[in-house]
DNA sequence: TAGGCCCTGGACAACGTTGTCAGCTGAATG
DNA sequence: CATTCAGCTGACAACGTTGTCCAGGGCCTA
């Protein structure tokens, strides 16, 4: 891939053949500096360059650098100008390499588009900066080859530790990481076949407080549309959907499940069949933000009025009058890194599962009544 | 914490096998066993370890890691299954410093947990993974400083590329990066004080549409909420609405014009003056997602319907029937990591401006006639 | 004035990987 | 049978930084 062999983007500078510049004119000592000052892969100056220049010794360089106490002034004053002369930058890999942190965490989540993740990354921006660290961030688009492809490459970085929103279902892969010292905190769902840290919001109380909703408000007749059950929160929320019904006395009918993609296409079809009919469902209740958005299009062309709760919240829900169970990403995602950095900073206690209640917003759509 | 770099008199030879200590000093044999077996910060086995328990050389474990030809069928095996058991993997930070390329890129943006950026880096990092290279991301908040601190951190990391959103207008800073090799994008508003790619939204040319677009039904009293005058696409289309009322000869009062922070606070408290006195405001333009939201917000509560233009689709903005100019933010991550990765794989043309269109999308609420 | 101590700076060896090059085997060829 | 050749393998030196240890030199104290 980018393996390109030395040769850097810059061609233009390059006097002689790359692999050895040795003119045969007789400015040896031209020739000399310019490999000094210009070859080099990316072309950088190094400390030993700066240390040249300055006319000190390679570690006084390095001390300057990370102000490390015992340099003279003027010492300090000499390196710097040449620092500056040179463009000098520390070349951090080099300094991980021999430090043997990073400096950085890895988010691996499902898609960084998805606007329940945009607040949840942030968060965890927030924390890793609040720490000196960069954040890694990748997608796994659902996928559980992608998620450990992933996960592998930012093992393979060093990250000091990972944050993981799972796609699979098993996560044994990570065992020898974790057991060599890289943190993790898993997010939003369950690790899978082995022991870690979590963060997780209440989805099955959350799902089984908004049906219960709309069972208050006198609906029977109530659909689900979820993700698809490998997820974990799809299953936890049917699971609250299950348990709220049961709590009211009413047997769900298979019609009214569907579980799968939330791809716009399927929730529709999955919603105008659950509408249609002899006996159509007079409520629903949508297991995820994709889904409502859906469903609160399909409602809208519908004559009959659909009473609608959501999981997760939507920006500009109030203006439509959506009744959702809110969940807050960036506490989620700040709880996560919080945690992740107490690992880091030592604390070795058993693994840890935080569980984040929920809370249900109405808005007019869930409190509507039955319609006949 | 586990620093435990112990170093002292490095014992080890060689040519003896690692593993065995070798039992002739009688006093060190404690600190030896204690080195070896225990120490290393993330105490994670090295191509070394591999190769000793192979029972091959340094070397072709490398090459084994590499998939390099010229191995034998028989010394993989051996190879993999000592990989496999001691839980080895490639340590990238030393590979990046030999190799000179990191395969990574930096991604610095305004706010990840902005609706406009989250499709955006979605792109960006379709991209690079289709490029085999990893993203790394942070967030600026809008503040020059903390966006030159990212950036020069990213460059400390040696990514191979960086694309900037920049918050501030003077990026000469980046100029000793750029020439030692770092290839960078700047995608949305333009570089200050330097040369160099960027890929931005036509601002100019979609405000002015926008904004011609009330004025074709019927409005002339349009109220414009911008963003803070220092960033160049807040400027930019604050210049488009003065163009397209130059066209239509109209004279723009000063109080029909508010640029400023994009907090909804400020944003309400602009609309609302706008909308109140003798002579309110028939339209408004918003001048980009944020704004767009809380004027949907103040609209919602008057009595006269006022039309509305905003910059920047948001999602359900058709339920609401919210008319937009659109810009393509996938397109325009997109855009700019392809043209990222082509610097990288060495074109070395002379910098280039892409300009990407915008789209004016009627839902109704830019359709509304004035109201008296 | 001599001895010791701090203060500054430099030499050197890691960190874990890859590129280079030379050595070793076994087989194929004269 | 000797010789070449090719295919494998390993020793070694980088990459740029930091930790350790030691050497001067100046200054203070006895």
């Amino acid at each position: 891939m980018l393996d390109g062999t030395a040769s850097g983007p810059s061609a233009a500078p390059l006097a002689g053949p790359p692999d050895r510049p040795h003119p045969t004119t007789g400015q040896r000592t031209v020739a000399e500096t310019a490999r000094h000052s210009e070859t080099r892969y990316g072309n950088r100056p190094t400390m030993k360059d700066v240390a040249a220049r300055a006319g000190v010794g390679l570690k006084t360089v390095s001390r300057v650098v990370n102000s490390e106490p015992g340099i003279t002034p003027d010492t300090e004053r000499r390196v710097q100008e040449a620092i500056e002369a040179l463009g000098f930058r520390r070349n951090d890999s080099a300094r991980v390499l021999r430090k043997g942190r990073t400096a950085s965490i890895g988010l691996v989540l499902e898609d960084l588009a998805d606007p329940f993740y945009g607040p949840l990354s942030r968060a965890v921006e927030e924390v890793a900066r609040a720490h000196g660290a960069l954040l890694i961030n990748g997608s796994s688009a659902e996928d559980p080859e992608r998620e450990q492809e992933l996960v592998l490459a930012l093992c393979a970085r060093r990250v000091d530790g990972l944050i993981v929103i799972p796609a699979g279902d098993d996560h044994r892969y990570l065992e020898p990481e974790i057991k060599a010292g890289i943190a993790t905190v898993f997010v939003d769902r369950p690790a899978g076949r082995i022991d870690a840290d979590m963060v997780l919001s209440d989805s099955f109380g959350g799902a089984r407080e908004g049906v219960a909703h709309l069972i208050a408000h006198g609906h029977r007749r109530i659909g689900f549309i979820g993700d698809q059950p490998r997820i974990h929160t799809a299953t936890e929320r049917l699971r609250g959907y299950h348990a709220a019904m049961a709590d009211a006395g009413t047997t769900v009918e298979d019609s009214w499940v569907s579980l799968g993609s939330t791809d716009p296409d399927r929730v529709r079809a999955a919603a105008e069949q659950m509408l249609s009919g002899p006996e159509p469902v007079t409520a629903l209740f949508a297991g995820n933000n994709r889904v409502t958005v859906t469903a609160v299009r399909v409602l809208a062309e519908q004559e009959r009025r659909v009473a609608l709760v959501g999981f997760d919240d939507i920006e500009l829900a109030d203006l439509l009058g959506i009744t959702v169970i809110s969940q807050d990403a960036a506490a989620v995602g700040r709880t996560a890194a919080e945690h992740l950095f107490r690992r880091l900073d030592g604390a070795d206690h058993a693994p840890a599962r935080v569980e984040l209640p929920t809370t249900l917003i109405q808005r007019g759509s869930g409190e509507l009544p039955p319609a006949s």
